[in-house]
RNA sequence: GGUCCCAUCGUCUAGCGGCCAGGACACAUGGUUCUCAACCAUGUAACAGGAGUUCGAUUCUCCUUGGGACCGCCA
């Protein structure tokens, strides 16, 4: 432990490899790697992972950022792309790797193996139902210098392993306090499948020593990858980061979060429709929290919170119960004209309409529909919305020229189609009589209506239902919607009579 | 199988030796109401088990049980 070599100053990174959609479990880590950061006056580095070439992609690198920068989790170095930070990439530094590859090459505490993937699998296979830890036997650690050589000179096929030492790996962990591993159980492990391709567990310890890296904040998967991470630190004479390993995240069945059971990708649930902002706050929740009641944080309000130490120990189950619960509160702060944005993609997706230069047009019908329009709509739904995308389903009537329901479906309690047919007469006589759609005037009138209607079909006097239910299904064709009159306000008059009369005409 | 990590309501959690074990989500009921939401009120619901330590354990220790992660030429 060199601790005392430790630079001063705060620094956190965090390291997604491109090799799919970023994930929202990478996400939270990277979430209190940048909290953490931010309350300690530090940085916060991203740092892309991109050794294996076969699997990485530069489009997920994108996607890793364009996350990242939608939940304004904003690192704080790389190199300028255009007046903005991009990101650190390993693919760039290969040079250094094999630096420090040569380096472990040359005092022995890295050899050359030449055993074939086949022949290591069997070997994993037959030690696994022997009831053995499927580790390496070091056998090329045991070649000579000539052997080595000759197999080197004739292009055999080889990899770089680290010799492991066999000893006790302990290190204070931040979140788990005093962990200790037997490395004599792990085996040598491959640090580069050549000079040019180093893995995994070697390039995180050279990028964290080069970056002056002061703590690790990472998933607790990694916990048990930390004891040979160490044994390469040592073995480099590099100082030991500080640890701290975060629960994981889980599904309903407590496994670790996967995409089989939930959707894992950030983009997902941009696309769903949840708000950034609901997101970060779900996910510092499922793991921390501040140890008062308070469970709605701005961005803001973490960087000056948070604390590893209020970190929990155990596994968060990922509920998106919680979440939607969140995000509708989100949804209901904001203004109606910034809601009215958020929701506008989607409802070109669906295409209910179409932005034009200056107007945008409902697809439909052809007709114009105002910035303003469209707010009415969005605020009429605005507390019903769990995320952005229902929007679609539950206003899909506004942007049709006609309705399609089941006309059973307008029926209230007891009545018959010959009882519904009345009440939209009614509602269609009423309605015709305003000159001006005062929707004020309408709503007091149609209430007291609505009692007359009851007293003359002998329905309770104070259920209105008989009246506006089956008027608010014939508007909407929906078994839930906002109320009759928020829908003709937003209608108008004519369109309003003509599906009264489109009910009708079902009956 | 080996190693390590973990354990309070269904879920996220508060609790850091003495609490009627608190809050939030979800659920249920009521209020409001034409419906669905939103909102308000109320309610159901937890210390995995067993030994210690102690005057006293949810809290400290150990064991058991249960769950999870990791054991790649992925990261």
């Amino acid at each position: 432990m060199k601790k005392e070599n430790l630079p001063q100053e705060v620094r956190v990174r965090i390291a997604p490899s491109p090799t799919g959609p970023y994930h929202i479990g990478g996400a939270r880590s990277a979430l209190y790697n940048y909290l953490f950061a931010k309350k300690h006056g530090g940085k916060f580095i991203l740092r892309i992972e991109d050794t294996d070439k076969q699997r990485s992609e530069l489009q997920w690198a994108i996607d890793a950022m364009d996350s990242l920068k939608w939940l304004g989790i904003n690192w704080d170095e790389g190199p300028d792309i255009g007046g903005e930070y991009g990101p650190y990439k390993q693919s760039q530094k290969l040079n250094v790797y094999e630096d420090y590859l040569k380096k472990l090459l040359a005092n022995g505490k890295a050899y050359y193996c030449f055993c074939s993937a086949e022949d290591l699998e069997a070997r994993r296979q037959d030690q696994m139902t022997r009831g053995q830890a499927p580790i390496y036997d070091g056998r090329c650690s045991r070649l000579s210098k000539t052997e080595i050589e000759k197999n080197l000179s004739e292009n055999k096929p080889s990899i770089i392993r680290f010799k492991i030492a066999s000893k006790k790996v302990g290190f204070h962990d931040l979140i788990r306090g005093d962990v200790e591993f037997d490395t004599g159980l792990l085996g040598d492990i491959v640090i580069a499948k050549d000079l040019q391709s180093p893995l995994y567990h070697f390039v995180v310890i050279i990028d964290d020593f080069e970056m002056k890296i002061s703590h690790v904040i990472r998933g607790e998967e990694h916990l048990p990858n930390t004891a040979r991470q160490i044994l390469i630190q040592e073995a480099l004479d590099f100082p030991q980061p500080i640890y701290a390993h975060l629960p994981l995240m889980l599904n309903a069945d407590r496994s670790k979060m996967s995409k089989r059971k939930n959707d894992v990708a950030v983009s997902e649930y941009k696309k769903a429709g949840y708000l950034p902002e609901a997101i970060v706050n779900f996910m510092v929740l499922l793991g921390w929290n501040p140890g008062t009641e308070k469970e709605i944080f701005t961005m803001h309000e973490l960087e000056k919170e948070f604390s590893l130490d209020k970190v929990q120990k155990a596994g968060a189950v990922f509920n998106v119960l919680k979440l939607d619960n969140i995000n509708g509160y989100y949804i209901r702060e904001k203004s109606i004209k910034k809601l009215t944005e958020l929701c506008l993609p989607y409802f070109v997706e669906a295409g209910f309409i179409e932005v034009g230069e200056s107007d945008q047009k409902i697809k439909a019908t052809g007709e114009e529909i105002s910035n303003l329009k469209l707010q009415e709509i969005v605020q009429a739904y605005k507390t019903r919305l769990k995320k952005l995308s229902e929007i679609v389903e539950m206003t899909d009537f506004f942007f049709k020229n006609k309705v399609e329901f089941d006309k059973n479906l307008m029926k209230w309690k007891e009545m018959q189609d010959a009882d519904v047919k009345e009440a939209l007469l009614l509602c269609d006589k009423t309605l015709s009589e305003f000159e001006i759609w005062d929707i004020k005037k309408i709503e007091e009138t149609m209430m007291s209506r609505a009692v007359d209607f009851n007293l003359q079909k002998g329905y309770p006097e104070k259920n209105r239902g008989y009246m506006l239910w089956p008027l608010r299904v014939a508007l909407s064709g929906k078994q839930a919607s906002a109320n009759p009159f928020e829908i003709m306000q937003i209608l108008g008059k004519e369109k309003t009579l003509q599906r009264i009369k489109d009910g009708i005409e079902l009956l």
